[in-house]
DNA sequence: TAAGGAACTTAAACTAGTTTAACTATCTTT
DNA sequence: AAAGATAGTTAAACTAGTTTAAGTTCCTTA
C-alpha cells in the first residue's frame, strides 16, 4: 500500500539522519520504528501552540514549520523555521513539562515523524547512542544560536539579512519576506528598504 | 598541604554539579578526578585567544569570564559571561578542531578545571552518564540562548536590560555596565541613558 | 603617592529602524 | 469568477540607538 510505502521512507530518512552521527544498529534501528510516529501537518496547522505543554520532539520529512512567540502587541517573532532533516521541539516546555509560551506552525504542508516524551526517556535510558546522538543534535543547534547572538549583537539589519541569504539559499524561496523579516528581528517594511538598497548595489 | 585541599574542594564542586543531574557512582568519581585538571586564571587572562582551537571545555570553580568576539571595526561582543558552576568552552572550536573566532578571558582573578578534549571523547565513550548528563548541560544553555534571542529580536534594549537585572542579579555588581553593555548589543552610552530614564521612574 | 587608564555620565548631531498609511499585486477560497 | 486575505513596496514622520567629544571619578599599578 502507498501509505505504508511513504512512512517506510519517512523513517529511512530519520535513520540516516541519526547515522551521520553515531549509526544505529539492527536493534536500535528497530526501537526507532516502533517509538516513532508520522503525523501529516496542513498548511497553518499548528504543533504547538502558546499554553500547551509540548509533549513531543519532531522531525521533519518534509515542508516547512515556523517556531515564533507572540508579544503584547500581538506581534509575531520567529526564533527558528524547521525543514527536511531538522528537529524542533519547544525544549523548555518539553523537559519542564511547563506549558509554552511559544506556536510551531507550518508554512507548507509538512510530514513528521514525531517522538513522545516518555519514550524518548526510554530510549535514553536503555540505548547510549541516543544521549550521544541527541547531545551531538543539540551542541550543533547550539552553535547555530550562538553565531546567531553574535549577529544579533554585533551587525545591522542589512547585514544579518546578508548573512541569512547566504547561510539559508534554500529558505529564501520557501517563505515570505515577512516571515524572514520576523526572524532578523525588523519589520517587513524595513526589509523591503534594505533590500532595495542592496539590489541597487 | 593547602594547595591539595583547594583542588579537593574544586574537585568536589564539580562533581556536585553532575549530582544535580544523573549522580556518578565512585568509579565515575574517579574518573573525573583523574581527567579534570585545576588551572589559576589571572585578572585579564586568557583561557583562549582569537586563531587558536578551543583544546579545553572549562568548569569554572570561581571568579568570572567573558567570551566575546572582536569586529571589524575592533570593538568587544559578549556572548556570554561565566561564574561559578557554568561551563564555558568554545564549541564550534572544540569538536571541529578549527581555530576559534571567540575570546575567553578572566574578567576577576579565577579557578578551573578543565577537561583535554581526548578526555571528553574518553568518558562519552565509557561512561553512558557522562554523554547523558553533558546532553542536559547544553539543552539547558539552548534554552537560555534561545529565550536570549527571542528577547533580541522582540524587546527594545530598556526592556532587555531589565530583564538582565531579573536574571543576573548577582552579575550586575560584578560586571562593569560596559561589559553588560557589550552583551546586551548597545553602546554603554546608550545603556548610561536607560540606566537614567530607568532610575528617574 | 602620582599618574595613567578604565568606567560612567552627559549632550549634541546623526543614522538605523519603526510606525502609519496608502497602493498594487498575488494567492486562496468559495 | 469574484472577493477577501496575504504579500510587497513606497514614503513621510517619528523614535531608538549611535557617534563623537568632553568632563569626572575611581581604580590600578609604577
Amino acid at each position: 500500500m502507498e501509505q505504508q510505502q511513504h512512512i517506510a521512507q519517512a523513517l529511512e530518512m530519520l535513520i540516516n539522519n541519526f547515522n551521520q552521527y553515531f549509526p544505529l544498529n539492527t536493534k536500535e534501528c528497530e526501537e526507532v520504528k516502533r517509538v516513532f510516529t508520522p503525523r501529516i501537518v496542513k498548511r497553518k496547522a499548528y504543533l504547538l501552540q502558546e499554553g500547551e505543554v509540548c509533549q513531543h520532539y519532531y522531525f521533519v520529512v518534509s515542508g516547512c514549520f515556523k517556531m515564533f512567540a507572540i508579544d503584547a502587541d500581538f506581534k509575531e517573532h520567529n526564533l527558528q523555521f524547521a525543514i527536511e532533516n531538522d528537529w524542533v521541539a519547544d525544549f523548555q516546555s518539553f523537559y519542564d513539562k511547563t506549558p509554552s509560551k511559544l506556536y510551531i506552525e507550518a508554512v507548507e504542508p509538512a510530514i513528521v515523524l514525531q517522538i513522545a516524551h516518555a519514550d524518548l526517556l526510554y530510549l535514553y535510558i536503555n540505548y547510549h547512542k541516543f544521549d550521544r546522538n541527541f547531545r551531538i543534535i543539540i551542541e550543533r543547534k547550539f552553535i547555530d544560536y550562538q553565531n546567531r547572538i553574535l549577529q544579533n549583537i554585533s551587525s545591522t539589519a542589512e547585514e544579518r539579512y546578508i548573512a541569512f541569504q547566504k547561510q539559508y539559499p534554500h529558505l529564501l524561496n520557501r517563505l515570505p519576506n515577512t516571515q524572514i523579516a520576523s526572524y532578523l528581528g525588523i519589520t517587513s517594511e524595513f526589509l523591503s528598504k534594505v533590500r532595495k538598497k542592496i539590489s541597487s548595489k
